[in-house]
RNA sequence: GCCCCCGUAGCUCAGUGGAUAGAGCAUCCCCCUCCUAAGGGGAGGGUCACACGUUCGAUUCGUGUCGGGGGCGCCA
């Protein structure tokens, strides 16, 4: 990734020859590239000094922003409005004397006072022309912000049940996740990936049992199939690979298997009558019980082989997908260590756990929730709220500063009681932050295309990439703020035309790449182009989009918002489009070449950068 | 009933309390003898749903109303 390898020689024009490379001869700034000095940093430290001449006693914060008009300068400053109520004394006439106690600046073309009290910052273009050897001479770090100071963080996301393939639903969390996770990297974080696996629960009772019904299918037993069982063909897959292997080991007679076990609902009487439902639950729970009394030991294998076959499923696409976890960690490790009896043991400690009908409560109402919770049913089994209190207990325990758990947005009803439970437990809820993403619909031809998880009807994950492809997947998938609903357009996302944000940021990095190529020199060796000739608007907006990346890292990590990287090389791209037709690259004179080329090098560099950071490639041609 | 999200151009959406509210698409008009036209330039298009409040200043914050979407289990 870095531009300049190491003990590299570059070439020397003006014939100093090794004497660049010796330390003792020349000063380091000869070495080192132009410097470049962060303009709201440096501007920021200007106004503080002045604003500690004005009014020592302020207890203000310094604020810098980017005005929409080019005519009120790079860099402006509410501080003199702000100011102006604690000294009951005119803005104006505060921000001239702000303006007149600032120190002399070699950056600051002019300062003018406007509107209300504006403080507006024109700049000198040389810091703007030093900016792109700066980048260069960064490589990959541009960009690189130390927001979180190297905290400790874990962000949670996908998670779905190991009971099917994952659907476009999960695509949202898991691009949206991995983008999060990636820009707090950036960012300064200490980042783990994790990815909670619900191995033990009744989802997983009814995927195992789901497999041997369709098992016993193929040796001849027929057993009604519950409307309520899992649906998918993945089933049968599983079912047909276990029989293949084992034959009729696993067969257990029709009557053997249904003696005990209520009647169970046709699917049309399911789908219609309100009573079927608990009637078809009833079944499968009859279903499951028999199961295990059946088969013993070999039950496991069931249920085994289909967590194994299905997680391994889930992995591999979401491998594909660019989306990796440092930790999948298990539901079942919990009961098997015994941190779910542990965590309820501290909470019912700490006094917030009672015994009702039956059930061990935990009084979330105490801590905000609307209502109490069952942590333990009658039946002596764990709910899966107990089982997500110690789960989350445990992240903290394991040292985490901070916790992101990202979750469908169905599940906001659920946010109050897992807070709570850690309020209980003596952590504070704040450490922890629920990300809700909301559902991504999807459009094809205009019409929104129905699914229902029921019966398996629903466009999987893996259907969705190989058909607009995994770029376009990641980056339709946050380029809407996560907590908004999303709407997908398949056409659009497939269409390789101007349409099409993904195509026009990569057309843009392909561009450049394109005119690196036909020049044929090293990126390395633009790190002394003259940048001073790069006078033209369309590249001083392109030098000044390319000084935001930086700032928008911080805000999509701060915001926990990796749309906001997306805008940003929307516009970045946009930039590089309108400098790529109004002024030639590969022109005669080489010091004007050289400078636009390492203009247009640096902004392939950010490209790739931001891309990365989303998920995305950086195609070299398209 | 309670809770969450949303309401900004014809459509899809950006917009950390600031100045004349932006982008893409769609519509209309221009630009390839030229490093990739998967590109660029221009025009039209707005009561930022509505009301009140906080503020020097509100699309942004608060309350309410109206409208749209979603969620509320001893399921996971």
């Amino acid at each position: 990734m870095r531009t300049r390898r190491p003990g590299q020689a570059r070439q020397d024009p003006t014939g100093a020859g090794q004497l660049l490379y010796n330390s003792k001869v020349d000063a380091p700034s000869r070495i080192m590239p132009p410097s470049y000095i962060d303009p709201k940093q440096h501007l920021t430290g200007l106004l503080r000094q002045a604003l500690a001449q004005v009014a020592p006693q302020a207890d203000l914060s310094v604020e810098l922003e980017r005005p929409k008009q080019a005519s009120h300068g790079d860099w402006a400053s509410n501080l003199a409005m702000q100011l102006a109520r604690g000294l009951k004394r005119n803005p104006r006439q505060v921000a001239a004397d702000l303006v007149a106690a600032l120190p002399v600046s070699e950056w600051v073309a002019r300062v003018e006072i406007a509107g209300p009290g504006f403080i507006n910052f024109h700049l000198k273009p040389a810091l703007w022309q030093r900016l792109p050897a700066h980048i260069l001479s960064l490589g990959a770090e541009y960009g690189r912000v130390d927001l979180g100071g190297g905290e400790r963080i874990q962000v949670e996301y996908v998670s779905a049940n190991p009971t099917g393939p994952l659907h476009v639903g999960h695509g949202r969390g898991a691009a949206y996740g991995a983008s999060l996770a990636n820009v707090l990297t950036y960012a300064g974080y200490d980042v783990t990936r994790e990815y909670y696996v619900n191995d033990a629960g009744r989802q997983m009772d009814i995927l195992a049992v789901s497999t041997w019904l369709r098992y016993l299918e193929l040796t001849g037993e027929t057993v009604p199939f519950p409307p309520n069982a899992y649906q998918g063909g993945y089933v049968r897959t599983m079912a047909a690979s276990i029989h293949a292997l084992h034959g009729d080991r696993y067969r257990r007679s029709r009557a053997e298997v249904l003696n005990g076990v209520p009647p169970i609902p046709g699917a049309e009487d399911y789908a219609q009558r309100p009573d079927a439902k608990d009637a078809a639950e009833a079944a499968l729970d009859a279903l499951i019980a028999a199961a295990k009394r059946l088969l013993g030991q070999d039950y496991d294998y069931f249920h085994g082989y289909a967590l194994e076959e299905q997680l391994g499923d889930c992995r591999n696409d979401l491998t594909e997908f660019g989306v990796t976890f440092d930790h999948w960690f298990s539901e079942r490790s919990l009961h098997e260590a015994g941190l779910i009896d542990r965590a309820v043991e501290l909470l019912r400690h700490k006094g917030h756990i009672y015994e009702q009908d039956g059930a061990l409560w935990f009084r979330s109402s105490a801590f905000g929730d609307e209502k109490d919770r069952v942590v333990r049913r009658e039946n002596g089994q764990y709910t899966y709220f107990a089982a997500d209190i110690a789960y989350h207990i445990n992240k903290f325990e394991r040292g985490f500063a901070r916790v992101i758990d990202v979750w469908g947005a169905d599940h906001h009803g659920y946010v109050p009681r897992v807070k709570g439970a850690l309020a209980a437990a003596g952590y504070d809820p704040e450490r922890l932050t629920v990300d809700l993403v909301q559902f991504a619909v999807l459009y094809r031809n205009g019409q929104k295309v129905s699914m229902s998880t029921r019966a398996g009807e629903y466009v999987t994950l893996r259907e969705l990439r190989q058909e607009v492809g995994n770029d376009a997947c990641r980056f339709f998938y946050v380029l809407r703020k996560s907590d908004q609903h999303l709407d997908f357009d398949l056409d659009l996302a497939k269409s390789q035309s101007t349409d099409n944000p993904v195509y026009y940021i990569q057309y843009a990095h392909a561009r450049i790449s394109s005119v690196l190529a036909a020049w044929g020199g090293m990126e390395g060796d633009l790190l002394d182009a003259d940048a001073s000739l790069l006078t033209h608007p369309d590249e001083m907006a392109l030098l000044k989009r390319l000084a935001e990346f930086p700032e928008t890292i911080a805000s999509a990590a701060r915001e926990h918002a990796p749309h906001l990287v997306a805008y940003y090389l929307k516009d970045l791209a946009a930039a590089l489009h309108g400098v790529y037709t109004t002024c030639q690259f590969l022109v005669e004179d080489e010091a004007l070449r050289l400078a636009r080329l390492q203009m247009i090098a640096a902004t392939r560099r950010v490209l790739r950068t931001g891309l990365g950071l989303l998920g995305v490639s950086a195609p070299d041609k398209m």
